[in-house]
DNA sequence: ATTTTACTCCCCATAAATGGGGAGGTGGGC
DNA sequence: GCCCACCTCCCCATTTATGGGGAGTAAAAT
């Protein structure tokens, strides 16, 4: 373990703006000595929020180009679950070759880890580390702190569903026990028919509950309110 | 950190079947001297696996009674990041309470923390321990081990998640992003006739999407497709 | 250069879901 | 004891979703 990491993620969990977790981005690029450090965040209404050390030059070219939706490092951290050196990655299509030239270019560095992280509500986070270095060198770095990045990754994350709690707020909208069984049953694909006869209980009456989940949940159809259950966590398919 | 983390992280990395796992819940237990140590997930199918140090009688009633639907823990930690130390939950309803006294009169013990973890395709899981100790004892227990427990159930969902992969691989079930605009304006409540109106494309065309994601998902219908997507972290709303 | 994938459009008919009413019984909480 | 939330049942008519076909263009991958 790092001698540090423990000041390190006190510093994190003391953050209380934006700005404090930027600081905490360029400290941890200073503690590690690399080339970058940055937490990037795409949240479930689809803005973007991040913290890092990346150039607005980048950051701009990236938005601009919309590279989010061909980056190699998202689409490959979206289907993994453990930090992913950008060397497993694929990098074989032209469009992903020129990317990665241009990110060289642009100093982003030719080695980088990066941590995908989920939250809540499909919520998808990336904490990134690169670096300007030989592979073996990148290799020692990564089986040396690996495990710390993982921890502050996951503080990181913390600290932005905190900032992301004083923004929006939810209602609680609890469900009857009925009204759940014919959210959960119907969710898992079963007509008003079938869930009728599973509940067994008249096709009428289903209709009742899912009426009630409907107007409780303050959706449009069927579909929206599975959906809103769903993403509430109000049941589990 | 605690001085044999290498070693209980080494040995779940070597692991190679489901009994491995069941052996380290074990071994976890021993080490830490804590009353139980359980990995639990339910995966993208709806299947259940799991590997802990629970006794048979509490599992087979956990499920006979279907408690995973009321479950103040699994309710809790699914809309939570960080790990979830039980008192915080909401105990107050009456089932919670009396899923409770029945919990503990079956051993599991008056003390909990569960960590929940988020892997690709919706995949949920949780890392529990629980311990029959006073509150203050516990209290220092979390202090003290919590990252190393955060790192320890990363080894393992990064376990389970190979041994998914041996056995399913067929749900990659990629959408395409017409597909996956359709399944996200439904999942937000509209209609098809709008959701085709916002593509700015036919509603006989939509149709398609819809139908070409439903097959690609396994889903019965419209709802069903919308929950499966949701579930696979495959949409956000 | 060829194949695959994605996107767009159209027809038919039937089954399913939705909208709005109303009514009676139970149990727990104040 | 009363009220509220929950559970159960039933009617009407209309809109919407679903099942199965087919077919052409354009871009991208091989």
């Amino acid at each position: 373990m790092h001698p540090n990491l423990e000041e390190l993620i006190q510093r994190l969990q003391q953050a209380i703006t934006l700005e404090d977790l930027q600081i905490t981005t360029e400290s941890l690029r200073e503690h590690y000595a690399v080339t970058h450090v940055v937490y990037h965040w795409v949240n479930s209404v689809g803005e973007r929020f991040g913290a890092g050390t990346y150039s607005q030059e980048w950051v701009d070219r990236y938005v601009e180009k919309d590279y989010l939706r061909m980056d190699p490092v998202i689409i490959g951290c979206f289907q993994r679950f453990h930090p992913v050196d950008w060397k497993q990655l694929d990098w074989s299509t032209k469009a992903a070759k020129s990317f990665f030239r241009e990110a060289i270019s642009f100093g982003i560095g030719n080695q980088g880890l990066t941590i995908p992280i989920r939250g809540p509500q499909g919520q998808f986070a990336l904490f990134t580390v690169t670096d300007t270095c030989p592979d073996e060198v990148w290799a020692d770095f990564i089986e040396t702190n690996s495990r710390d990045l993982i921890l502050i990754a996951h503080e990181f994350n913390k600290k932005a569903l905190e900032f992301e709690k004083g923004t929006e707020q939810q209602s609680a909208a609890n469900l009857s026990p009925r009204e759940l069984s014919a959210m959960t049953l119907l969710a898992k694909g079963l007509s008003r028919a079938q869930t009728a006869d599973e509940m067994q209980i008249s096709e009428h009456t289903l209709r009742v509950y899912i009426e009630a989940a409907r107007h409780k949940l303050g959706a449009m159809n069927t579909t929206h309110a599975v959906a809103r259950a769903l993403s509430r966590g109000l049941i589990v398919v």
